[in-house]
Formats: C-alpha cells, sequence, structure tokens
DNA sequence: CTGAAAGCGCTTACAG
DNA sequence: CTGAAAGCGCTTACAG
C-alpha cells in the first residue's frame, strides 16, 4: 500500500514534480508555466495512478492545506447548557463545504475545566491550519492581540476592539436592528421607552445601547439602564410605571422574563401593563419564547461568512481586516401593543 | 515572526536536533536516549525560547500528530433534521480533551449534496489525521473495507459486520438491553409479546432481535415483525390482539407512535389496552417522550470509548481490533403495565 | 516552457 | 549516551 507521490506521476508523464506540482496548484502569479501537451500527459498519469496530493507535505512546503481551525474558549458542545455555539458551528460547516475545507477542533489546548487558552501550545497547534475562526466570549482580550501579533489570520465571531490591531469579524447588526425596534415602537404610539441591560458591557451591548440612543429624537424620551435582573423587583416596576415608561426594551431574555414576573406579581399582564421587546434571540427553540417580541439573529449565516471572509484573509494576506454586519431579523410576537 | 525551530533548540542546548527530538517524544523502544544532564538542557532551552513542536512536521516525517478525525456520511452539523450526532460527538469532544487531541472534521470531501464519500479525496485528507472515527450509516459498506486495506486506524460507532475486515466499533448492548426489556415484561406477567421493528436490518437491529429471541423460553410466546409505520393499521392491532399479545416492543419511537394512534382510534388507551416499550432513545427529550417506557443509549459514553480505544489502536497498532458494547438503561415510564 | 536542487521541520535507522 | 545524514512529499526560486 505505498501511497503515490508526485514523483511517480512526474515520471509516468515524463516531467519533472515541479511540473506536476504546478499542474495541481495553479497559482497566479507562478514561476513556472506548463505547456498544454505536458499539462494533459500529467493530468492523465494522476487519473491512472489515482494521484492525489498530501496535504501534510503540501502544508510542510508552505502550501495551502485547505484546513481552518476553530477555537472556542469553552467546551464546544457543552452538556449541561444550552448549545451556544450549535447555530454559529452549522454556518461554519456549510461554508466550509462550499470552500472545500475541513475544520479542526482544537480540543486539545483545554484543560478539563477552566476556560482555554490561545497560549501556550495552543497557537502552535493552530499552525496546522490555515487560519481559524474565534468563537465565544475571550476572559482575556489580550490573547486576541499576542494572536494577532503572531500574523496569523483569524476572524472571531462578534464585534472585537482591540488597542492596536484591526480584527477580522463578522458581527449581528445589533444597533440597526434596536434602532429599528425603536422606531417601530414608537409607530405604536409608545412615546416613554426603557432600556434594561446586562451589567456585563462588550462590544455587542454597547452596539445596542448606540442603536437605542441613536434614535433620541424630540417626540421621544429614551432611557437606559444597566442592572441585575434581581435588581428587577415591584419596586422598580413600579417606578417605570410611574415614570410612564409603555415599553421595555430588554437586552437578555433573563431580563425580559424577570420583569414579566414583577408584572404578574402586581397581577398585571404583558403586554396590557407594559410592553416588552427581547433585543436578544433565544438558542433553542421552546414553545414559550414564540410568543416574544424579539430580535432574531442571524447566527448560522455569521458563521458561514466567517469561513468566506477567512478564506479570503488567507489568500490575499495582504488585505485590510474585513469587518462585515449582517442584519437581524425582527421577530413580532405578543408582547408588544400600541397605545 | 520567525518560527522557534527544533534546530534553535538543539544550537541552545549544545545537542542535535536527534536528541530534542527523543526529549519531545519519548517512545518505547527508541534507538535514542538522552542524558539527564542533556535533557534537562534541552528543557531548559524548550521554555525560554517558547518552543513548541510543529504538527505539520511532525506527520511528514512520520511521527504522531494529535490529531483524530470525525467522518460522517451527512451533515455533521444538520438543520433541519434532529442532531442525530450531537450526544456523540459529545462524547467525542470529551475524550479528545482528555487525551489531548484536535478533532479535525472532515466537511470538505462533501458534495453540498448527497451522501459524502471516504474515496477519492477523502483517504488522502485523512492522513493528516493519526486516526478516525466513522460515525452514522454507510450508504456503502464497501467503503469500510476499501480504507481497513489502507491500514489507516478507524473506529465506527455502531457494529459493523464485514466480510474480511476486523474492525474497530464501540457499540450500544442492544441485545441485551432487549432481552432485559423482554426479562421484565415477563416479571410483571406477560406471557405473549410481540416485537415490531423496521425493515431495514442492520447490525443494530440484529442485534435487537437476537436479544429478544434469545429470552425464548417454555411459558412465553415471542413473535417478532417487521413492516413499515403504515402497516400499522387498525387490523394490525386487533390481529395482535385477537392473538392475545399484552405487550408490543417497538424498534423505534415511529412505531411506538403509530402503534399509539391506533389504540387511540379504537377508543383504547396505553397501557390498559396494550403496553409498549421502545427499544430506543429519543434525540431530544421533550416533555412527550418522557412518558415512554424505553431504553436509554449511551451516546455520550460511545464516543468518549471510541476516541479512548481509536488512540490505543494507534499506539499499538499491532493490537486486535477494539470491539466494545456498552451497556444501555432501562427507563421507567408509563406505557408498560403488570397484567 | 521545463528541470535540478534546496528546503519546509521533523523522525529514525545507522554509526560512533 | 549522542551526532551526522537521509528522507517524509511537497513548493519554489533559480537556471536553463
Amino acid at each position: 500500500m505505498k501511497r503515490v507521490t508526485q514523483s511517480d506521476v512526474a515520471a509516468m508523464a515524463g516531467v519533472s514534480t515541479a511540473v506536476v506540482s504546478a499542474v495541481i496548484s495553479p497559482k497566479p502569479g507562478k514561476t513556472i508555466r506548463v505547456g498544454e501537451e505536458a499539462e494533459k500527459r500529467v493530468r492523465a498519469a494522476m487519473e491512472t495512478l489515482g494521484y492525489a496530493p498530501d496535504v501534510v507535505a503540501q502544508s510542510l512546503a508552505g502550501g495551502k492545506r485547505n484546513i481552518i481551525g476553530v477555537f472556542t474558549y469553552e467546551a464546544i458542545f457543552p452538556s449541561d447548557s444550552e448549545n451556544f455555539f450549535y447555530p454559529f458551528l452549522l454556518g461554519i460547516e456549510r461554508g466550509a463545504m462550499k470552500l472545500g475545507q475541513d475544520l479542526l477542533l482544537f480540543t486539545s489546548s483545554s484543560l478539563e475545566k477552566g476556560p482555554r487558552s490561545i497560549f501556550p501550545g495552543g497557537a502552535n497547534r493552530m499552525g496546522v491550519a490555515d487560519g481559524a475562526i474565534l468563537l465565544g466570549e475571550e476572559p482575556d482580550k489580550r490573547e486576541l492581540k499576542r494572536l494577532y501579533d503572531t500574523g496569523f489570520p483569524f476572524v472571531t465571531i462578534g464585534r472585537r476592539d482591540t488597542v492596536k490591531a484591526e480584527l477580522n469579524w463578522v458581527a449581528a447588526d445589533y444597533a440597526a436592528a434596536v434602532a429599528d425596534v425603536v422606531k417601530r415602537c414608537a409607530a405604536l404610539g409608545h412615546r416613554k421607552l426603557k432600556f434594561v441591560g446586562a451589567t456585563k458591557v462588550r462590544e455587542q451591548n454597547i452596539d445596542r445601547e448606540r442603536g437605542f440612543m441613536g434614535r433620541q429624537a424630540e417626540d421621544l424620551t429614551l432611557s437606559v439602564e444597566r442592572c441585575e435582573t434581581d435588581d428587577i423587583n415591584g419596586e422598580w416596576l413600579r417606578r417605570c410605571l410611574d415614570d410612564g415608561y409603555t415599553v421595555v426594551l430588554t437586552e437578555t431574555f433573563k431580563h425580559a422574563v424577570a420583569l414579566e414576573c414583577q408584572v404578574a406579581a402586581m397581577h398585571g399582564s404583558v403586554p396590557q401593563t407594559i410592553s416588552i421587546v427581547a433585543l436578544a434571540s433565544p438558542l433553542t427553540r421552546p414553545a414559550d419564547v414564540e410568543r416574544w417580541t424579539r430580535i432574531s439573529v442571524p447566527r448560522e449565516e455569521m458563521g458561514e461568512v466567517a469561513v468566506r471572509n477567512l478564506i479570503a484573509q488567507i489568500r490575499s494576506p495582504e488585505n485590510t481586516p474585513i469587518k462585515t454586519t449582517l442584519p437581524c431579523g425582527f421577530v413580532p410576537g405578543s408582547t408588544l401593543q400600541a397605545i
């Protein structure tokens, strides 16, 4: 079972291995060109010999290997919690299929517990891949900078602001999505809208808030508040209603649920007592989420585009970083009413 | 950003690259041994230089690369159907983590539609990995034989009977699980039990049937029938009851549901009219499946063991194939009653 | 248009 | 116990 190599093909076609190499991986600025006749012979030889290039050797020799890495800071396939990564993975797989790439999941670089780290060891392992897609929240953003400094191509899922490093990323357009929600609320007659968000402020939270405050207008009163879900108690709701807010935009589902609980506790109901719009997309789709008026995040598409952008960066490293924002959707539910 | 290589380390430690190689990958029957002093110097040099071996080069040179491939005939992350592979993947990831392996998903070898094939091209791509885990039903079993002939180590999830090839596999012990179900039914007073299975008979179906018929005894009447779910109609049920069967063991949930439908159609109910036990495990766990008396399949564990066995085969290729069966569980529901 | 040669970073007999 | 050398299968300047 000896492997058929390039030199076998070259011998059969009566050319040198360099010619075979040129045939199997045609490059624009190639220093070597092949005649039609020679190419025909090479292809015929490849056919009869059943030759296929050895990716490992191609890789070592500096060629492309058609493998893209997928790195996550937590387990990719969690059992206990919702599978946050699944929809992204789905899109990534589709993108990889379309572009003829294999996917390398970096599972080795993780301790059994605790967050993974790209370094040390990880970065070296990544070297097998042509580039990588980074998923999930990084516990330490300096790692991104450090990876960036190595020159290894990668794209993050989710916008990333980094000092002294222009990163490739694919993100959902939360700003536009939230602005759209505000517009819809206004069209339904709402004049006082409250935004309740998480206390942990990352890029996507900033984007949502920006989209919200960007709709500031004469006839609208917008206020932003960030708090834990525990802080949304009876008093909080009382104050909210007394202040005249008719709709609350919550950054997470947890906030939305906490709020609805309080409404129920005071024998009110949503959206009669107050309207609620969730500025997030749930991971699973149990029956209960359908009723919520909310935005949808194009997770699968983000994964697919991430692959596409990554390949583009690998092929043309001189490119400026690619930053893609994808539009979110508005999902009408029954928690927002006109007033 | 030049990569730190083995020779950098060797130079700093004042030894040859062979010694460094011996230090980073100690092998039992190594032709080269390293002195304590030298090893210490090498480790120190590796430390200060931040050296980590290049897996690609290791691979080309014939060393191990700590990458295991995962091949599926269909998309690994399906969007439309239930994710059949997820629980296995979860176990595989856990196993890979524990054993310091990365996971390479072969997504490139698939056309956009139609089943994937290991050949051609695929086998070459697999070469990057040390071995592979094969998931899902193969449309053409000859491919397994062919892959086996290449000498590439792999293990399948699910038992595989192949002519002239002893394969490594990890399977659920359906035979024992079904035998156990029969025993439980008998203990509850059932004397006439019917087994209804899928018409497509693969290894796991054979195992179930074997487990069933293996409990044949004087005081038990056991009968096996294979049919489409459509064939389970009113007449079928009538006959079943007339014949005196008091419990039906169904190979799939679909069969179980079809049967229950017919029971309902004749204004009966399960388990009053007849008991049902599903000899399968659902992929998702919606509220509705909980009530079924059924067996559970240790999918995660199967994935984890598959990794472990694969690594064992990679390390000792002279081993005989490893065939592991893992016990299933019995999940009491409310569709089986004593009579 | 094509060949001979070096080199990618490792591992592994083969000599000392 | 350790070094020099060949080789894994490719790609890529460098010469023709």
